[in-house]
DNA sequence: TATGAATGAGTCTTCATTCAT
DNA sequence: GATGAATGAAGACTCATTCAT
């Protein structure tokens, strides 16, 4: 077939299956267990082909995880432009967060990213960058500081998906970022005049 | 002598420095990165030890978690208690937050444990028992809901902590608290008349 | 361009090139140590090339102590025909070596060959070759064994420049060349007349 | 039996028997040949005792290199003191290095020792030891500028048992020793009284 | 023919675990 | 019971060699 004579000399391909083989399995058993020999199983590779094309297993690690945070940051951008179009509101956050959150495996991308992120200087960058990212797109609307605080909530949500089997309720959500949004008028910087 | 003596006569010690030697070491290189022959250098007691007082080093890393769990456990206790005795302000929250956050040692534990759990059923059941806990102290005051949107914030905040060199600002976080449990009973600097 | 086209245009040159690439890898890192890859990048000649030309690294490395051994064997030529022109006297030994061992990249090629002749009985034929002619050169005007003693004692200068920094000075040899030739023709500083 | 009784638990012995099948088969294949297989294989040893005494395959090379030179190094000294007791005449050198060449084993040590000595600082030093040692036990009775060359002459001799498989007579070796030693009166550099 | 991707054997090394002492 | 020597399985990595292209 097509498919094998393609596997057999496509070194894109190829390398595409082993990063995404250890991208998986970064997200199923963390980042340091992952061994050579169960990304070329996983990849349907022979061991060698794991280091023919990453010369390192770190090297390897990178590259998944870089993948992972590409996926990260795709999703990102759909959420920015999605708010971008509909706004800001509490609700529609609520929705968007409640949809990433089905997709088990993005949550779990993330999170091996963001855990990766602690030990790992160049990925902390990253995540920081999203968070600053995130905060940016509400700042606007909601001042900084409110902004802030409802990027802390999200990733708590975030957090929270990883332990629990059954992720936080939309309306909860919703209901919270209402709350974080709209009851500070009250300890804005320079507070005008209070609507309470 | 003594100090030697006793270590030989004492099983329940030389298990017990073993222990918090992997805790330790789990703090600092995390779960999967430990060895027998790394505890047994840093609880200063022979290979054999290690081996001597748990069969397998899951076993041994199991209860090294379990420790740091306790330790996590502790410092829970105490916030219940302080809450009791001062009331489930977001001002005393903040507080008690950003003391935590002052402990480095403290927060490296709670994260090596609540990153292990993603991936060990058996701490992921204890993570969840302190959320719930939390909630539990929190809801009596604030409402469930309230509570729980609190203690997602709260786990956002430590979160923050791990990726960002200075951890969030005791007042960006009592207004957050404020906002989350309610705009009615905003706290602002001046706090003018608490609602009971 | 012309470079490349010739390049690729020409089989002897390439081989050439491998061959020279493995000869100076080999004077520093070792017969042992040196590897295709090595080869071709020294080379600049793809991988492949390698092992197009040579069927075996064996045999690469072979071709290239052979090389070796060429050079080696163009220096005695030389000295040959320098003693040929000028005599057999310690004197002109002693400059000859002398130069020789300034020349610290013959140097390390000659030890390569004469190193790797104790594990390999082709170079081993080949290095008794040089002594045997040089011993030749030397017996017609020494005698045989006055001729051997020379060779013994110069194959020992060559060995001590492999282990100290500063080889050994030219008058130190001359003046041991002169007593090894033989008491009675002793050739000290201002020379009084030769014996042809 | 005791023998396999020993062997079990004697890490002393087993440390040996591993150093010293390193140093037999450095001798037979050269430093950079061996591996951790061959060593336990011919040591008798399972693969992980090789790793177990020595943290690093170099770590075992250098401590057979050592055991080599402590070889090498004692027959230095039973050297010396023959010559102590009988004198530095050409015939008993000539009688000793003949007595050393017919040891094979021991040649071959000397030539890994003195080989590995090109590379290896440390064993320089040493092997450049043993030259001086040598030369000052000549130097008392035959002058500085004479013990030298026939320590030169010596190595040479012994070079060419590495190349040769029937060493050099002891005749030739007594007369050629008999030659640097003698004749040279000429060349001393204070030279009082020619006997010529 | 020339190239470099592919593969697996083999290298060093680490360690959990066992077990003699 | 306590100790650390013993062992082999497994891991990361390297490379000669083969072979599709």
């Amino acid at each position: 077939m097509a498919e094998a004579v393609r596997r057999r000399r496509d070194p894109e391909s190829r390398r595409l299956a082993i990063v995404t083989a250890a991208a998986e399995l970064i997200t199923e058993v963390g980042v340091d267990a992952i061994t050579h020999r169960m990304v070329a199983a996983r990849a349907d590779v022979p061991l060698g082909a794991t280091t023919q094309y990453f010369a390192t297993l770190d090297d390897l690690r990178a590259a998944a995880l870089q993948q992972l945070a590409a996926h990260v940051a795709e999703r990102m951008a759909v959420i920015r432009e999605v708010i971008g179009e509909r706004g800001a509101t509490p609700a529609l956050l609520a929705e968007l967060i409640h949809t990433a959150l089905a997709d088990a495996t993005a949550v779990q991308a993330d999170h091996a990213v963001v855990t990766a992120a602690v030990h790992d200087p160049r990925l902390r960058e990253l995540a920081r960058h999203w968070t600053d990212e995130f905060v940016g797109i509400l700042a606007p609307v909601h001042g900084h500081d409110r902004a802030q605080a409802a990027a802390v909530f999200i990733d708590g949500v975030l957090w929270h998906a990883q332990i629990h089997e059954r992720p936080l309720d939309q309306h909860f959500i919703a209901n919270a970022l209402t709350a974080i949004f709209g009851a500070a008028e009250a300890t804005a910087s320079p507070p005008p005049s209070t609507t309470a």
